[in-house]
DNA sequence: CGTCCTTGATAAGTGAAAGTCATGATTTCT
DNA sequence: AGAAATCATGACTTTCACTTATCAAGGACG
């Protein structure tokens, strides 16, 4: 029977596409990969790879075989994971995927705050584009992933993690500033500035302007920018205002350098949803931080809160 | 990380409760067996089994890991059967849980028509309670089954297989015998032979009887007998009549020993069905017999029924 | 066009580990 | 009590997986 280590071999080296680079992360001798790889490829007699002058790329065959692979070590590391947390002390990886965003501000408020309880578990976070995450759920290359995307699917399980809001911030001298309410109508005659791509708290506030008439296009978009801190960046000089979650805001906010605006009648909120492939048996870790995220909600977000703009000094 | 190898021989130990058995069963010495429970123990601070002086017994934590090594080593099967199957000749296990009656009557025939396409396939016929198929099939123990009962679940599959009739069978002397007739109140009068535990074959009787407003209890039943076969016997030695499948009837009726009535109006037909787990990668073998049931289905039935009254002897 | 660098394959050598055999300890059955 | 069975243990053997060293072949580049 094959040989669980010599399955990880080709998982990597299938990944990435490239035996040295394999030997690397494995920390193997580039040697010992090609003898794996050739080793799975005589005892079955199937190409996994076409070397092809000095690179190798991975065959229809060896294509083909990756998702059951994937699947074999996944299982095995479940199983590893069962052993090693039956003693006790939980351990083990915790992978999440996550848009950027949420992975500058809320994970890692989050993975602190259930460290201190778990301290022998390591998270991983990877960030990912935001419309992949459930793809990746789904095709279980992760196991739990973090968005504000709600998303209905059999095999797919959400939970409410954190409430962020949506506030439009301005320049501090601002005329908005003094008050802090301003009317959908008045966004018209704003410069504004936006991320380039779709993210989702654009999508949010523009679902809520529709209410008032409002389309994206009737903006006055003067800037676009590639991301949260950037637009912030760019509303404290003064280039135009701009839709910005709580989460990424609050450190302008509390120097005084932007002010929030409430929008009379807009009601800007949105939820950060955790998700998780429900089919599929969870590692300690995995349910141990579904279980903290779920009954730690209303401290989580508090918490969350009071680390983001919190600035004192470590002591 | 763990070795493929270890995990068969934990789970093999494990379903034995017996290392000296497991050895055999693994062409392994006990020796082995003993060492690789021990590193398991060892590597992870487990107690696998609990030795109690000369036997040893799965522990509680033991038991716990079952399922996920199960997976395990399932994932790693389907593996190495898609590593087998890709340069093509169609080969592996293929397993399949029935009820006695079909294990003896229905799949050999329809295995031997499926080894003449797939000589290199293997296919393994494992007898289990009738009642106990769908939770098999459901906790991935066998990744097939076949039954006349169907099951609605979101994770099963069922396709119907062959067509089965239900015949009273009367001794060849019995007053019924010459026009092959009766009415269903006629059988109130009779003595009736039945099978011990509720079969397939009673159920969908009973099923059918219950327009006509006969109970079970009303019934004259003279014996109970443990399996078709023996019912069938009763039958030819006059001690009364009885509800028996086509497949198991085929041989006594070819031999004039018994004859078949008709009970007027009652419609005894049942389904046989085939049935499989769903949400589950499946070997080539298994593929390939699905839709082989599902194309030849006709065929089947015709072949199968030629095979049940063939008595030529063999060349 | 020749040189260098990178990448994968191959050969030889080494060391760890897994298996066997033989034996011991303990329990259970008769 | 004796015999049989069962698991643990220790010593020995062998296998095999990894490393190092080297080769061969492409690509990049002056």
């Amino acid at each position: 029977m094959i040989d669980l280590s010599t399955l990880r071999v080709f998982l990597v080296a299938a990944e990435e596409g490239n035996f040295s680079n394999a030997a690397k992360r494995l920390h193997l001798s580039q040697s010992a990969v090609s003898q794996n790889i050739q080793a799975i490829e005589k005892a079955y007699d199937v190409e996994l790879f076409i070397r092809k002058g000095r690179s190798v790329q991975l065959s229809e065959n060896g294509e083909a075989l990756l998702p059951v692979t994937r699947e074999v070590i996944r299982a095995a590391r479940l199983l590893e994971d069962n052993l090693k947390n039956i003693n006790d002390r939980v351990c083990g990886e915790l992978l999440i995927a996550c848009s950027t965003s949420a992975g500058k501000y809320l994970m890692p408020a989050l993975l602190s705050m259930f460290q201190v309880e778990y301290p022998a578990v390591h998270p991983r976070v990877r960030v990912v584009p935001r419309n992949s995450i459930y793809e990746q759920l789904l095709s279980l290359k992760i196991p739990m992933g973090v968005t504000s995307k709600l998303f209905e699917h059999r095999d797919i399980e959400c939970q409410p993690l954190f409430d962020d809001r949506i506030y439009v911030i301005v320049p501090f001298d601002h005329p908005w500033a003094e008050y802090g309410v301003a009317t959908p109508d008045d966004l018209l005659d704003q410069k504004v500035i936006m991320r380039e791509e779709i993210s989702g708290t654009c999508e949010t506030a523009m679902q809520a302007l529709k209410k008032y008439s409002i389309t994206p296009d009737m903006l006055n978009v003067t800037m676009e920018l590639g991301n949260p801190e950037a637009i912030e960046m760019a509303v404290e000089r003064g280039v135009g205002i701009a839709f910005v979650s709580e989460m990424v805001a609050a450190r302008g906010l509390a120097l005084g350098r932007v002010k929030k605006v409430k929008l009379q009648g807009v009601d800007l909120r949105r939820t950060v949803y955790i998700a998780r492939h429900v089919s599929n048996p969870f590692t300690r870790a995995q349910t141990l931080f579904w279980e903290f995220a779920k009954d730690q909600r209303e401290q989580l977000n508090s918490e969350i809160w009071k680390s983001l703009t919190n600035f004192e000094p470590v002591p």
